[in-house]
This record gives C-alpha cells, structure tokens and sequence, in this order.
DNA sequence: GCGGATCAC
DNA sequence: TATGGTGATCCGC
C-alpha cells in the first residue's frame, strides 16, 4: 500500500523527467548553444556585480537538540544511550542496543531553552532570524565591527546560504570559514551537490539531474540548455547558486508574515465515520486554542486528510471563523462529501488571517542601522529618565509583551518565560564561542554502558552513504560514538537474527546490507501479511524505500523572497 | 482562488 | 535513510 503510493509518485516523476527531456531537445535542437552561453555569461556578469561580502553572517546550530534537553532535565542519563520520540529509528536503535532508554519527547522543554539560548545570542545581533528551535543566523557584522574583530576572527560567510552549507560542512561542533572572496566561494561551490542548497530537495534533484547537474558547478556547464529552460528551472536562481550569491538580510520573523495557522494529527488509519470525527473534533480544539492565544481569525478553512495510500487533498470555504464549534462545523462540512474513506491524518487549516493583535499601538517596525542598539532602547519611554544605567535591558520581555508570540517557525508550544540573563552587553568576557551553548554541556556522553557485552554498535553506525548529515531530532541518540574495532566475536544480527562472526565493523556492515533494500524486499516477500516473521519488515521497508525514491520539480524560488504583503 | 505538490526544520 | 507537525510557496488549472 505504502509501496503503491511511492510507485505512483515515482513513475509520475519518471514521466516529469520524460517531459522534460524532451522539451529540452526541442528546445535546443538546432539553437546556437555558444551563442546563448554568451547571453548567459553577461547575466552571470550582472548577477556578479550584485555580490555583497560586506556582512558577516553566521548560522548556528545546536547539536542533537532534543538529546541534550533531555540530558538537563535528567542528568542521570548522562553515559547511557537513549533516544527521543518514536519511530522506526528508535525501532531499530532499540534493537541494536536493547539497553536503549525510549524517552518522550517534551516539546515545552524544548522551546524554552531554545528561548534561553536564543536570548544570549541576540546579544551578538538583536535580529536574530530562528530556522527551527534549534538554529538561526545572526549578523554579525556590528559585532564584530564594535569588537575590533575581523571576519577571519569569527566569520562564517558573508551571505545566508553559504553560512548555512558551511555550518553543514564540519559538523557537528565545527565551523567552516569561507575567505569572503569571489573566486573562493564559486570554487567552493564549484562541486557541492546542488542538493545541499536550500530548495533543492529529492524531487528537484532529479530533475535537475536528469539535465546533467549534480553540483552548483554543473549549473555553469549546462547554462545554455537551462536558459532555454528557465520555465522549469529557474535560471536566475540557479546562477545565483553557482555564484554562491544569497540573500545576507537576518531580520526576525515578524507577525505579519504569517500566513496560516493549522493543526493535524496523524493516526493508524480510520474508516469509522465516528472515529474520523473525533479527531476532526480534537484538531478543532486544539486549533482553537491555538488561534486564541496566539490572536488570529481567518476567512478561509481547509480541510486536510490523508489516505493509506496516496498523499491527501484539501478544501476550503468562505468563512470567517476561530471557534472550535466553527472550525468543526466547516471541517465536516468538508468531510462529509468525501466520505467513504480510510484517513491516517486529518487536520484544518486557517488562512486570510486577521491579526487580533495587530494592535494600533505600537506595532513598532524598527530597523536596525549600525545596530549595536538592542532591542531596548528606542522604547525606552521618555517619561522617566532612568538612572539605573545598570540594567537597562528590560528589554526582552518588555518590548512588545503581546507581540511575543512569535514562535519559532515549525514550532507551537510558544513560552515566552525568556529569563534574560544577559546583565549587560555580554560581550565582554565571552567571544563568539558561546555560539555553541549546548554542545558544551553535551561533550558526547561517555559510553560506559552497564556490562554489556557489545559495546555500543555506534548508534545507527557509520553513514555509509553520503555524508550526509540530516536532522535527527526526533531519535538523537546521544550515545557515544566509539568506533572501537573490537577482535571478532559472535553476534546476532537484530534484524534478521543471523549469527555472525565478526567484529563490530562486520556487524555493522551486515546491518546496513540488510536494511538494504533488496534485502527489505525479501523480508517482504517472506514475511506474509498475516504471519510476519519480524514486525521489523514492514516498517523498514517503509524506511528504506522512501530514501531511494521520489521527486518531482520546482526550483525557481529566490531562495528566500522576504517581503511581507 | 483552489487543490496538489514540494520543501524545510 | 525516519517521523510528525507546522508552515510557506509554486504550479496548473
């Protein structure tokens, strides 16, 4: 069934690439193709004569997030494996390491250390811009201008993109420094895979090469055809990428960006009429209360569900609504005309929203200069003149006390409860090595594992494919990292419960075999639905087909259109 | 403007 | 290589 679904999307992807193969032949076919290289090359001229290196951007990121919380709230966890949330990684980490402690994740705990951590680096640059609870960028420019410092001292890159595939490049725990020079960054993005670029994901990866480009330096090669293409691809996106040119603006998320707020939950699949409405019912609460503390109203309700097999569709309808009672109405209304179904995911979504608080007072757009000012002063009332130089930074929290909901994108739980412990400037003392906060505390938990005979198989052991770094939020597995080749001995593969004799490596290396995918498919085939020899068949099937398959096109966003509107 | 799809964290 | 939840954007009607 899942199967199905991801045969259909991988034939539909197959046909994209047809299409476009042959839109290319007959877009070339008899066309100058030095000729349009030229053409191109004096857009590469332009696109050149945009470059800005004269800000220093930085992106952070905290290394196995979720862990590391976990380990603060229980330091007793300190030395043992464990894992957060669910899922078939923990799955499988559970049976390679049986003394694996499953933990819940906390997602309140989360985002209020996120807040702290957030706190402090606004120090270094009161715009802070969060991707995510666990990572951002700062401008760092005034910093380190105010510090005497020079990029070489603490720069990353000087534009969004590059800060962020150089934060990717050594970690965890390590920075990349890329010269803020011309010819430096188009070398080094002459090879990085285009996949590493932001908005390039599985789909267009395909696509793209399926015209021949696999790395930012492929775009140059292929600029003729992908001018011709330019419907499809997005040439001018492209070349920025080859150039290594992005967006440098790190401005917070403001309110008035947002453009929908939602809920939905996920579930084994439902066909009962009843079931379905009872999740419908529990998503429109927990929507409701959503849109209650957070201060939104929209117009527009859209129903989203999703199928055993095939990814959902949505609905909408003119209301005007934030009520659970509304929201449940609507969502019905909605559901019903599709009804006989099997869902596995429901939720409602509200968009042409109104902000409640988009009070007249002062919603206050201030633009930062030369920074340096955080976010304190300018509001500092002119009634009394404070003489507590001291701290004068009620800022935080003061500020707009009502607008400070933004929420870290991909996050809900908001908390404001930022404790600022920042006193004064901070800069003082501490250089931008505090840029890591939790990989201090986390210094990679020693692995002194109660008397087990197997040392650790590394959590999920080596990534034998690409380097690939990924998120792992969801199953951190802040176990240690030994890679100690111990002599060979007799162990059981947790998959398929053959008896090896080898050595850790060896282990390892028939664990990766067999969650192959041939070997996946065999399991399949041998494991009969109602007799499944290892429940682990289905699931890492799932698991292993998912990353070999998959895509379909789109690139031509400009990495990031800010512009509110 | 809608519904579907892709992407990101 | 996951999973799940939230949100944005883009494309083709």
């Amino acid at each position: 069934m899942i199967a199905q679904n991801e045969k259909k999307k991988d034939k539909d992807l197959t046909e994209r690439i047809a299409r476009i193969l042959k839109l290319r032949d007959e877009a070339t076919e008899g066309v100058d193709l030095t000729k349009i290289e030229h053409h191109v090359d004096k857009l590469i001229i332009d696109l050149e004569n945009e470059r800005d290196l004269s800000q220093v951007i930085v992106h952070f990121d905290m290394d196995a997030f979720f862990a590391n919380v976990e380990l603060l709230h229980n330091p007793t966890l300190k030395g043992k494996p464990f894992s957060v949330g669910g899922g078939v990684i923990s799955f499988i980490a559970k049976k390679l390491c049986p003394e694996l402690i499953l933990l819940r994740s906390h997602y309140e705990w989360y985002n209020e250390e996120s807040n702290k951590v957030f706190t402090i680096l606004r120090r270094y640059d009161p715009r802070l811009s969060a991707a995510g609870c666990d990572e951002g960028y700062l401008n760092i420019t005034p910093y380190i201008q105010k510090h005497n410092l020079t990029p070489d001292d603490a720069g990353i890159a000087p534009n969004m993109m590059l800060a962020k595939i150089c934060s990717d490049k050594n970690k965890p725990n390590g920075q990349y420094h890329l010269a803020f020079d011309s010819k430096t960054i188009i070398d080094f993005m002459g090879d990085l895979s285009i996949r590493k670029v932001p908005g390039i994901g599985r789909v267009n990866e395909r696509l793209l090469e399926s015209v021949g480009v696999k790395t930012c330096g492929d775009v140059h090669t292929h600029r003729a055809v992908l001018y011709l293409m330019d419907k499809q691809f997005g040439l001018r996106f492209l070349l920025r990428t080859y150039l290594g040119i992005a967006s440098n603006e790190v401005k917070p998320y403001e309110r008035n960006e947002r453009k929908s707020i939602g809920a939905e939950r996920t579930f084994s699949p439902l066909s009962s009429t009843k079931d379905m409405l009872d999740k419908l019912e529990e998503v429109a609460a927990e929507l409701e209360s959503d849109m209650e503390s957070s201060g939104w109203m929209g117009r527009t309700v859209t129903l989203k569900f999703k199928l055993d097999t095939f990814q959902g569709r949505a609905k909408s309808l003119n209301h005007w609504v934030n009520k659970k009672e509304e929201l449940f109405a609507v969502g019905k209304e909605l559901l019903f005309p599709e009804l006989p179904i099997s869902i596995r995911l429901i939720g409602l979504r509200v968009t042409k929203l109104k902000d409640l608080k988009a009070s007249t007072s002062e919603g206050i757009k201030r633009f930062f200069g030369p920074a340096q000012q955080a976010t304190s002063g300018s509001k500092r009332k002119a009634s009394d003149i404070d003489e507590d130089g001291a701290d004068d930074d009620a800022s935080v929290d003061q500020e707009e006390h009502d607008n400070d909901d933004d929420v870290m994108p991909g996050f809900h739980e908001q908390d404001e409860a930022d404790i600022d412990p920042s006193q004064h400037d901070a800069d003082d003392d501490e250089e931008l090595q505090i840029i890591q906060p939790l990989a201090h505390t986390r210094k990679r938990p020693p692995n002194s594992v109660p008397g087990t005979s197997i040392s650790h198989p590394p959590a999920l052991r080596s990534r034998s494919k690409s380097a690939g770094p990924s998120r792992s939020h969801g199953a951190a597995i802040a176990g240690p990292s030994t890679t100690t080749s111990t002599p060979p001995e007799t162990h059981t593969c947790p998959i398929c419960n053959e008896i090896l004799t080898t050595n850790n490596t060896g282990l390892n290396e028939h664990i990766d075999y067999c969650l192959s995918r041939d070997a996946i498919k065999q399991a399949q085939g041998t494991s009969t639905k109602s007799n499944r020899v290892l429940s682990s068949g289905d699931t890492t099937k799932e698991y292993a087909m998912n990353g070999l398959k998959r895509l379909k096109l789109r690139p031509d966003t400009p990495v990031k259109s800010k512009r509110k509107g």
